[in-house]
DNA sequence: CTAAATCCTACCAGCGCGGTCGGTTAACCG
DNA sequence: CGGTTAACCGACCGCGCTGGTAGGATTTAG
């Protein structure tokens, strides 16, 4: 699997709270009930997307959790990243290198990684896929779930410049 | 990390095979060797990519391993798919499902998952990617790195722009 | 004050990953 | 033939990460 299930979990708390009309936060519970998530593990998950900045928080008793921008501005790239760290294909990529990587198996031959360009390619792909996502896509297709399965597809012209 | 060492492991192998001159077969305690990498985990690698029919072998004293077809014709996504498994975003995407797939957490309450639009997308972008980068490309850019005899990153990461 | 909620830290079981080891079979070479 | 090389196979194993729990401390509405 590609991602974890804190991304999921992460993701599907963010649409929920999309949903939700603004103005009065929602709590925890009430969002693991509606999802069917463990309250206690759903805390880790939120605490992330506090620390990004993609929500908002009021403690105490009716307090809870609400979208820090409109869902309309809120790129599922900013998510994933929040919840899963940085996307990374490779060990190599972890942190932003400025130049010379060397990724521990690199021969110190001539020649570096060809895989390199690879996953360079697979990391453009996914950061691209992600970022023409809003989260304001997912609440509104979640609203006509029940809908016959509509082609939700790439709903943005066409494939984009993904170098063809 | 999205990818294992698997895939690093057997796509520099692909490529050392790529880079060999037909005919003959080479070894995988060379190749091992060539990349530094242990050659004992190696023959597992190399196992899945066999069972995929992307390189063939022979066995007993000078024996090894070729690829079973021209470099330009094997694209990286076949490749990946036989080291990885499926290139599966998320545990609902494992099987090719028909329809409605119900990955456990899903509500039975009206909608379906919203995270699933964004997960088919994220795929969508890796299997592009994948499938636009041929074994060739990369034989070509390891070539390109040993002619200059200097580090193929030298310009800052500008190397993205032949991926395009 | 009390209940409801966020917040925080520590902890734990399971498992997949990266890797090793020992052995068997097959082919070439002298 | 017999030795050597190298593919093939399956069992094993430590470690770190993931998914999840536990228990408490803090804040706030009523």
């Amino acid at each position: 699997m590609i991602f974890s299930s804190k991304a999921e979990y992460g993701v599907r708390l963010m649409v929920e709270l999309g949903r939700q009309p603004p103005g009065h936060p929602t709590s925890l519970k009430a969002v693991a009930e509606a999802e069917g998530l463990p309250l206690a593990y759903l805390e880790q998950v939120v605490a992330r997307l506090r620390k990004a900045g993609l929500v908002m928080s009021a403690r105490g008793a009716h307090g809870g959790y609400w979208l820090a921008s409109p869902a309309e501005e809120i790129s599922m790239d900013e998510v994933v990243q929040a919840l899963e760290g940085a996307i990374a294909p490779m060990e190599c990529f972890v942190n932003e290198h400025t130049e010379r990587v060397l990724c521990s198996h690199e021969p110190d031959a001539g020649r570096g990684c060809a895989t390199k360009l690879l996953w360079t390619r697979v990391q453009g792909g996914i950061i691209r896929s992600l970022q023409q996502t809003t989260l304001a896509d997912l609440v509104e297709f979640s609203r006509r779930g029940e809908h016959t399965g509509s082609p939700v597809f790439s709903r943005r012209g066409e494939h984009t410049a993904t170098a063809a």
